[in-house]
DNA sequence: AATTCGGGGTA
DNA sequence: TACCCAGAATT
């Protein structure tokens, strides 16, 4: 068969393939093109399972592009708490100040001023013209590759740029006159429902009597594709420091810089245990010099809080990191007391932290909540009090920022938490706490 | 070209 | 366990 043949074979089949099989989503009920942009930015790297509640509620909350660009930014990453990946919140809401500012509030069409928002990617631009305007532009993700791969059997390595390119350049030649909007998104259908990564439905595919792939019996062998590199093991130490006296009910908890890892989500105070020798993993801390080394981070931030006991293990993912975490229920204590002696555990923990480090990899330079050299001997004058133990305090909200390196820290009630962004894993933490999980910790 | 960005479903 | 997901931004 002539290549042209196969060519065609393959978009009549497919399209009319998805005008029968396709699946009623949210945002294929209208023709908005905000709608097309949202759920595209939310379906990066993110099923269409997971995407769809988010994105009702976050329609709900934002109907339009107005509404979205006059949010406060903090509504918009609780809307998105949990999705991941979250500078697409922040990207999203920043493109659609964009829209309003550049483009009268409507969606452009032109294809510079699309690729030209925020989070928006070669296949984001090529996925909002075609799905919201019809315009014959490719949009290809990871699920077209996989298709194209096979139907044409192709061996380039889909993990490079320039594989990419090529499959753009085929996919754009493949769309129907006047069709691009159906034919893009059967395309992505097929490879969401049809031929899928690990065991391909070959026998119910609509295009599988000329797929090259599969008459070559490389089905499961496309596409080509260089594996991702392990991610990175760490280990922390994670401290929930339940309030007395004034914060009796309340647990301390820490906002993210505004870059980087989680930017600007809120989290449980932490700190790296140990330095991970190059190569090898650094496996848990014991009990003692963990609690004294957590004491003596929250110590450098201007709270004095006495570890009680483990209270539980969590394991955390990221694509390139893992966190195992030991988390230890601490309470606050009276300044006037028991300090001076936390302050003493906390410079021994330091002291040989500082020394292991030296025989280890150099810390990462903006980890926040790596204690390095500078901000230890920063954090205590002669007598051991801190330097500035709390630089502002406001009654209303509880608010108070540590020393150390400007972070913000907050005394938080359980109804605090609806405003307020986690990444999941201490959501559910703190969610535990709060439910009186970890009462019957102690020493 | 390689890394950095979450979190969960799936076999 | 080991992928992989309607990828983009940064280095």
């Amino acid at each position: 068969m002539g290549l042209l043949e196969q060519k065609r074979h393959f978009s009549v089949n497919l399209l009319d393939w998805y005008m029968v099989n396709r699946r009623d989503l949210p945002w294929r009920r209208h023709n908005n093109p905000y709608f097309t942009w949202v759920s595209e930015i939310m379906l990066q790297q993110t099923r269409v399972d997971t995407v769809i509640p988010y994105f009702n509620r976050f329609i709900g909350n934002f109907p339009t592009v107005q509404a979205l660009a006059e949010a406060p930014e903090e509504e918009v990453l609780k809307n998105w708490e949990g999705l991941g990946y979250y500078s697409r919140a922040r990207n999203l809401q920043a493109a659609a100040r964009q829209v309003m500012e550049l483009h009268g509030g409507e969606m452009p069409q032109d294809k510079q001023a699309v690729f030209a928002l925020k989070g928006v990617g070669p296949y984001t631009a090529g996925a909002i013209l075609s799905i919201a305007f019809n315009q014959p532009q490719p949009a290809v993700d990871g699920n077209v590759m996989r298709v194209l791969s096979r139907y044409f059997l192709i061996d380039e390595d889909i993990m490079k740029g320039s594989t990419r390119v090529l499959m753009e350049e085929l996919a754009g030649e493949l769309i129907p006159e006047g069709r691009a909007r159906d034919f893009n998104q059967a395309l992505m259908e097929l490879g969401a429902l049809v031929c899928t990564p690990k065991a391909p439905h070959c026998l119910t595919c609509p295009v599988m009597e000329q797929c090259s792939g599969r008459i070559a019996g490389r089905e499961l062998t496309l596409p080509v594709k260089t594996k991702a590199k392990p991610p990175r093991p760490e280990q922390r130490l994670v401290a929930i420091v339940e309030g007395r006296g004034a914060h009796r009910g309340r647990v301390l908890v820490r906002q993210r810089p505004a870059t980087g890892l989680l930017a600007r989500m809120w989290e449980l105070p932490h700190v790296l245990a140990a330095p991970a020798t190059a190569g090898k993993k650094a496996g848990p801390l014991a009990d003692e010099p963990a609690m004294a080394l957590l004491a003596g981070s929250l110590w450098a931030e201007g709270f004095a809080a006495r570890p009680e006991g483990l209270a539980t293990h969590a394991e955390h993912v990221f694509s390139h990191i893992v966190w195992s975490l030991q988390v230890y229920k601490c309470t606050e204590q009276d300044q006037s007391n028991e300090l001076p002696l936390i302050a003493a555990e906390a410079r021994a923990a330091y002291d040989a932290q500082a020394a292991a480090k030296e025989t280890t990899a150099p810390a990462q330079a903006s980890e926040p909540s790596m204690i390095d050299e500078a901000n230890i001997s920063g954090s205590f004058d002669e007598q051991g009090e801190p330097l500035s133990a709390i630089a502002a305090s406001d009654p209303a909200h509880d608010v108070m920022s540590g020393k150390g390196d400007g972070q913000i820290y907050r005394w938080i009630g359980p109804e605090d938490m609806d405003k307020m962004a986690f990444p999941n894993i201490f959501l559910k933490l703190i969610s535990s706490y709060f439910a009186g999980a970890y009462d019957d910790v102690s020493e």
